[in-house]
DNA sequence: CAAAAACGTGTGTTTTTGACACAATTCTAG
DNA sequence: CTAGAATTGTGTCAAAAACACACGTTTTTG
């Protein structure tokens, strides 16, 4: 087989950040870290690219390992490759961001590689770029989810209108007004009525809801506005 | 030094896809490629990662060994990574995309490429999997000009209201009413008027502006819907 | 059974959008 | 040197969307 010659080849590592929503906070499942290097140090799944294998398999891969999850929403997120991001050998690293139903996770995964659901509000420092690349994450999941009605991949599969709001309020950290978010998540046409009451609540039982598929696909390619009112400038 | 034991390494490649604008469509700057492998085909320009690089510094390289500009418009994209996307060797490749202005290029380092602006409309067969790349890439134009004001990195610095609804008109392939236009650009405060009018135009001279940088630069961070009419779903 | 908490629907005002009219500038043809 | 074609600049108005609130309903708790 012919090689290219003269060019240096490096490890190709990739990490995953996976977001939950447990009906109050938004949350990010963590490491805390019992192998080398930087043992005792919290940081992202990760792992390394294997030979004969896709960069979005390699991905579903780490996701499964720790959360049993396949089929999740699964988005490449960015690459990062400056030269000293890890301090062992040069190594760059593709990331995806993945969101999931908290509800689904196998427990025992999650226990057996010491991980768990940790607020972005208390989230320890991590190691190498691993902050740098929770920050970009969260900013991309603040804009797709202004633009597209991925929220709902955080949901259990039937949830209320209350909880949808929720879990925007808790992704961009504002309060949002009952009456007008209701409104315009209906008039999306997204939502299926499936006659039952959430049982849960303490108050007022709302109505559940499922997700139109067939609608959400086609709101996945295009760009709605779900929320014009998180527009706003950020130095205005 | 240590290193992680195990891990297969392998080749990082980068792509640029590189968009101009000629004052009627959009362009895209393509190699025929003078070596192997594929030699007399046309792809985009790359290269590999070198040593002590960081990837964003590898790729500003590349540009500038092409295009001879610097500090353009630069964004990564993706990173691409099926087994087989390089049948010489596996080989990933993290790739960028930039906005230049067309008028500021370097043509004899172009020429010494043997590269040329291309239509998109006209642009040939490429090779290995460049062409889902350029598809994703104007994607993300899309998707990003409608929402921040990046269509302006492919003008020239003094430029019209007509000549940036073309540029508009050339990134979606739709035509746009130019009295709402220009009512939407003027609302943003993004223009600012030189006084001069352009003298290379055939009939009525337009007002040239510039662009107001302090702006420009919060619109990047936040969002605003540049072209409402855009948003409408693909499927509907 | 009264109060508190949360849910569901409605209404009016303001802002934005989208469709279109008209006047002004500049080159060219006769 | 003037009429007409092409293009630019500004304005108007109706419809739609966003925004700010009001009110009644359901359910638990004390």
């Amino acid at each position: 087989m012919a090689v290219y010659q003269h060019n240096t080849r490096i490890l190709v590592a990739l990490d995953c950040i996976i977001f939950g929503f447990d009906g109050e906070s938004l949350k990010l499942l963590l490491i805390k870290r019992n192998f080398e290097p930087e043992y005792g140090k919290w940081s992202l799944m990760g792992g390394f690219l294997n030979d004969g294998e896709d960069l979005e398999e390699a991905a579903g891969r780490i996701l499964y390992n720790l959360t049993g999850l396949r089929n999740n929403y699964l988005e490449q997120l960015q690459t990062f490759g400056t030269v000293y991001r890890d301090p062992v050998e040069r190594t760059i690293s593709v990331v995806y961001y993945s969101l999931v139903n908290i509800a689904d996770q196998d427990v025992a995964a999650i226990q057996a590689h010491n991980a768990s659901w940790i607020s972005l509000d208390s989230k320890p420092a991590l190691i190498f770029d691993h902050d740098q690349m929770v920050t970009v994450a969260l900013q991309r999941l603040r804009y797709k989810a202004a633009l597209h009605p991925i929220g709902f991949e955080l949901l259990p599969s039937k949830f209320t209108v209350p909880q949808l709001q929720k879990l925007y309020e808790a992704i961009y950290g504002t309060q949002l007004d009952r009456r007008n978010f209701s409104r315009k998540i209906m008039a999306t046409d997204l939502l299926l009525s499936t006659g039952e009451k959430d049982t849960n609540s303490v108050t007022k039982k709302g109505q559940l809801y499922t997700l139109n598929s067939d609608r959400y696909r086609k709101y996945l390619d295009g760009y709605y506005t779900f929320l014009p009112e998180l527009a706003e400038l950020s130095g205005t």
